[in-house]
RNA sequence: GUGGCUAUGGUGAAGCGGUCAACACUUACGACUGUGACUCGUACAUUCGAGGGUUCAAAUCCCUCUAGCCACCCCA
């Protein structure tokens, strides 16, 4: 039996790499024009980060996490999510006293031990970017048109942007004491998971999809109504500033996000086409990050992107590129002049292909059509002897003279 | 970690106990000894995820294992 890849981890074949190549430049385009510059950050880290910025309780901690010890006795995760890799590395080095403010994006993958279906993987990816050092409503109403500027580029505006504010350490808890207080009179309505959730994250049995939790937490006590004063404001603001500039959004005041260190402003992405996997991609504030991590008091604010589900959305567009000529041959001779000819195109930007071990004309004619080329010449002893040939397109099978001159195939095979 | 479903060639698949494992696509070569797409011809699974068992006979029935998919939990 031949070795086979592992579970989870899936290997991205050439007639999807286009795909996925589309989605990374457009990432690059829409960011870069929003001052972003990227940053590459190693894939694993020391288990430690993860525990202490994604939390000690989460699921991603508790049961989801590559760990191993290393040769040297140390405990290595393989990074199951991309922001604390970058504030380490933002700490560590000390962006923020070359620049009060820093917006940094990333790509890459990420692993996460989970039974795979479908837009899970153990290994995925995620296009990521943060922006640190702004406290302003305004950076989150940048960073959300970003998300959805990306989301155009693509060419997907199914999704659809939801927001919520969970709160700071001021009044988070006491909103979390609120809803324990009403969820406890209504124990016996809850399912089995709800009674559960009651003690490890009684925020999630608001988004839970049993029918009966949905009646139960009818009249629960709501976030948004419970915000302290500058988390409401901070909230209204992210709103203006959207509605400024005609981002459509919905509020969701129960959506809660998976990580621990979110404050305030929380977000997803959300599409009713994969399947149970609703979100595309999520993110949030989380203002406490930093200094919990050992750095500076700033403040940051950040996405990722699920590679996968995108892709997945994108569905089965053809991105593959087309070769601009065929050079087919007659003979030995007329070979070794079509790859001269070749490699002088190439350097012209011509995408060139040509036969490697002279088949017949009918398979190299074959050839150039299943290629999908735009045009195809034919080289023999005639072509050779007179240095002219006929460029065909293969469209419409128009048939062009010309020198055969690097310069002149050009002009033909790729006018502008 | 839990549950459901499925496993036949490069791909999509027929086959439901009995001669060479249908058909389609793909690929290769040819019909056309210098021109693709359409058409036609030829070739391409000693073998049906793996291992056991039942039977005179198994891709077809039974058991075990493995893998994949989908769903739950949770998440991008």
């Amino acid at each position: 039996m031949a070795i086979t890849a592992i579970k989870g981890f899936n290997d991205i074949l050439p007639n999807e790499s286009g795909r996925w190549q589309h989605i990374e430049q457009a990432a690059r385009r829409v960011f870069e024009l929003n001052g972003f510059s990227e940053i590459r950050v190693p894939i694993m880290e020391k288990t430690e980060l993860f525990c202490r910025s994604i939390g000690d309780a989460t699921d991603i901690v508790e049961k989801e996490m590559y760990t191993f010890i290393d040769k040297g006795d140390n405990s290595i995760t393989l990074r199951p999510e991309g922001t604390a890799g970058v504030m380490r590395a933002f700490i560590e080095h000390k962006l923020h006293a070359q620049d009060p403010v820093s917006k940094l994006y990333y790509l890459g993958p990420m692993f996460r031990y989970e039974r795979p279906q479908k837009g899970r993987y153990r290994q995925f990816h995620q296009i990521g970017a943060e922006v640190t050092g702004v406290n302003d409503p305004l950076v989150d109403a940048q960073v959300l048109n970003m998300l959805c500027a990306f989301f155009r580029e693509i060419g997907l505006d199914e999704p659809s942007l939801q927001i919520n504010s969970l709160g700071c350490p001021e009044c988070r808890p006491a909103y979390r004491a609120a809803l324990l207080k009403f969820l406890e009179g209504r124990l016996d309505q809850l399912c089995e998971d709800c009674r559960r959730r009651f003690t490890t994250n009684p925020l999630r049995t608001l988004d839970c999809k049993a029918a009966g939790c949905a009646e139960a937490t009818q009249g629960a006590p709501s976030m948004l109504d419970n915000l302290c004063g500058g988390c409401g404001q901070h909230f209204d603001s992210v709103r203006c500033y959207l509605d400024s500039i005609k981002t459509p959004y919905k509020i969701n005041p129960r959506m809660v996000r998976g990580l621990d260190y979110y404050t305030r402003t929380t977000f997803e992405l959300v599409t009713g086409l994969l399947g149970s996997q609703s979100a595309v991609a999520a993110g949030g504030r989380y203002d406490g990050l930093i200094s919990q991590l050992g750095g500076p008091s700033i403040p940051g604010i950040g996405f990722a992107i699920g590679v996968e589900r995108v892709a997945l959305l994108l569905g089965q567009q053809d991105f593959s590129r087309r070769p601009d000529l065929f050079i087919a041959t007659m003979g030995a001779a007329e070979r070794a002049g079509a790859f001269v000819l070749l490699t002088e195109l190439q350097n012209l930007g011509v995408r060139v292909e040509m036969d490697y071990e002279g088949k017949s004309l009918k398979s190299q004619m074959r050839r150039a059509d299943k290629l999908k080329t735009r045009y195809s010449v034919v080289l023999g002893g005639n072509e050779l002897e007179s240095g002219r040939a006929l460029f065909k397109r293969m469209e419409d099978g128009l048939q062009i003279e010309s020198v055969l001159t690097a310069d002149a195939i050009n002009e033909i095979v790729c006018p502008d």
